[in-house]
DNA sequence: ACCGGGGTACGAAGATTTTCGAACCACCCC
DNA sequence: GGGGTGGTTCGAAAATCTTCGTACCCCGGT
């Protein structure tokens, strides 16, 4: 009814919902479609998810749900927007990650061609947390 | 009815089944302790997921499917170890990313104390992966 | 003012996930 | 070898997620 719906704080949003939102393909691919654009934010127009009206109102429902954006009402048509610095800020990492995970960014450690630095937190590889105390 | 029972290949996991196993909170505890764990390995009576045995089996299965666990039969009881090396090597920076995200390891970037470094990529924030071409 | 495009909310039907008990298996110990 | 412990698998029941149609809303154009 609104014309505007409700987006939560980020801080009310429990991982359980984002893995959950990120779990299925076409919403992590609206995920990583809007972070590959330069403003972030699309027309649903431009999204491919596939279904009804119904259904891609559904998916947009769940990423917002989950804090990953932003839905805005322009007149004729509606944008998604990524909610990338506030996601950052409570889930640090994790759509950085996902965007190596999908290719959108380089990975950040290509096979460093020189110069190993064994002093220092490397960050790479998977790092024992408790290495064995 | 095998007394080892089917683990799958690493690249024969898809993201969508990691995010969906991960997205319960039980099962995302159970990868979060075996992390936390020097040998990355637990007698599976140690691991916290209420039920019956039959839906502590399930929960198992979910999480050897996603490739994040590997269960192994010690005579009486069994095992379950994180595949932490393999696990990265498919999913870079997953892994790294949950634990700094549940506390288990510290976050890759406190404020840095002094000294900014504004040359390099820096690990922090959510930098935008294609800044207005 | 009406119409059409684009969207949300609400049920209901269908699909998938989660839980459980029962049956069964493997191992250790007495 | 028999019995108990700890686990898996198989159905079936319950809960949840997904899809869709319908009703409704808002806005812009004619």
């Amino acid at each position: 009814m609104p014309v505007q719906m409700h987006h939560p704080s980020l801080d009310e949003v429990a991982l359980s919902a984002v893995f959950a939102a990120l779990s299925d393909d076409h919403r992590r691919g609206v995920v990583v479609t809007l972070a590959a654009d330069p403003d972030r934010e699309l027309p649903c127009s431009a999204l491919s998810v596939p279904g009804s009206k119904s259904t891609r109102s559904y998916h947009w429902k769940v990423l917002r749900e989950a804090g990953l954006i932003v839905q805005r009402n322009t007149g004729t048509g509606m944008t998604l927007r990524l909610r990338a610095e506030e996601f950052d800020a409570r889930f640090p990492g994790l759509l950085t990650n996902l965007l190596h995970l999908e290719g959108i960014t380089p990975a950040p450690e290509g096979p460093a061609p020189e110069g190993p630095a064994p002093e220092g937190p490397a960050p790479e590889g998977f790092t024992e947390p408790n290495p064995r105390t």
